[in-house]
DNA sequence: CCGGATACGATGCAAGTGCATCAGAACGTG
DNA sequence: CACGTTCTGATGCACTTGCATCGTATCCGG
């Protein structure tokens, strides 16, 4: 068998080659040609990774759904150190939310896939298959911090989900349009958090201490 | 002087083609073609009106912006009856939230020109704009309400308006992603600002009536 | 009723598009 | 080393794109 190609990573190349273009230049600049340039093969090698640009493009999408939430999976599985719920719900969200620089490029791939997705059944398949694990995700810590009575037990975790992923979203986009920096972003979605987790916890709490400094921390590192 | 033409008019009847064309196959099928022919005109037409196809997508979405502000700011002007200001806050989100059907391919647009943003500077400028203003119009809604004793007086209107207007462009995202049905969303949107509203609101409020049933109307109508 | 300015729509054009094709390089096997 | 298979990158092709051009239809002031 002769010139065997590691096509995995070849794909996975032309993939970030094609993020790269859409954050650059938006998803109808991105053409075969430019995308073999920037991925510094030839429009040969991309032919044969994917039959069409459709694919291709699917491909990237599915490439930057897994990354995502493979991202925020590392986040949890890590915390092998007995971290808080609510502090794992905290950075958790915080990368979802794509607000720091290097995940720019992944907040407007994903951002122009959404907006394209009312034209691709497909895309619209995956996007629509992502948000339900990350809703999954995010419901799933909300009850353990409900079992570490860390969240509010009366609090629906499916529903605060739904809430806290559309709210990271949308500081997603805020950010992505100049109306928020991502620093303001991330404190708006500290404080909802904070108010989530503080939110009639106990009857005896009149929300006089607002920020307990314990869980100050922020979710950069 | 021969042969006047209403060329405002027919400016926005090419903007509402270009709309309903990025809302039915994504921007980057937006031609100048296509949009002569599904506005009815010849492409000469297309061409006197906008000098290059860039000032043609920029005036789409001025076009769009405007539609959307005024709107929600009619909302407002036409509640000569005495409404609750909190009923007046629900109204609002939910019409910016652009979830109702005839609404979705404006959010449509709205996100493809997000998408479409950091690749130009003059449209990142047109929705830095438009947030602003639409932030301001929430904000001062909250006053409002605190001013009429419905809204807690500790919260902070700029910070709420910011948390309300990213929740309600995240939701207007998922509804578009096939996350949730606008009737879900719709949902979501209102208990969070039912949540704001009593939040703490009298410290003898123990939480105990959780749906005052006066505020349950929907903002269909 | 007509002169002339204006808007119109068709056509031209160069550039760029996605995809198909193909001669040959690159490589594992005999 | 030579064979044969796989992969490559250049080229071709039909098509679309945005924009410029131009003769003509259209309308108002005279």
């Amino acid at each position: 068998m002769p010139r065997q190609v590691d096509y995995e990573d070849r794909r996975r190349r032309i993939a970030e080659a094609v993020c790269t273009l859409i954050a650059r230049s938006g998803m109808e600049a991105v053409s075969l040609r430019d995308v073999a340039a920037e991925a510094g093969v030839s429009m040969g090698a991309v032919q044969r990774c994917f039959r069409t640009k459709q694919d291709m493009l699917l491909f990237a999408l599915e490439h930057i759904s897994q990354h995502v939430s493979e991202r925020a999976n590392q986040r949890i599985a890590a915390s092998s150190t007995p971290q808080a719920a609510s502090t794992l719900l905290s950075h958790t969200l915080a990368e979802l939310a794509l607000l720091d620089e290097e995940s720019k490029t992944q907040a407007q791939v994903w951002l122009a896939f959404v907006a394209h997705a009312p034209a691709s059944e497909k895309l619209a398949a995956v996007l629509h298959d992502t948000y339900a694990k990350l809703h999954g995700l995010i419901a799933w810590l909300i009850r353990y911090g409900q079992d570490t009575r860390e969240v509010p037990q009366r609090l629906d975790p499916d529903r605060e989900a739904h809430t806290l992923l559309a709210l990271a979203d949308g500081l997603t986009t805020h950010v992505l349009a100049g109306h928020h920096s991502p620093a303001t972003a991330l404190d708006i979605l500290q404080r909802h958090i904070d108010h989530l987790l503080k939110s009639h916890s106990t009857a005896a709490d009149e929300g006089g201490a607002a920020q307990p400094p314990a869980r100050a921390c922020r979710p950069s590192g």
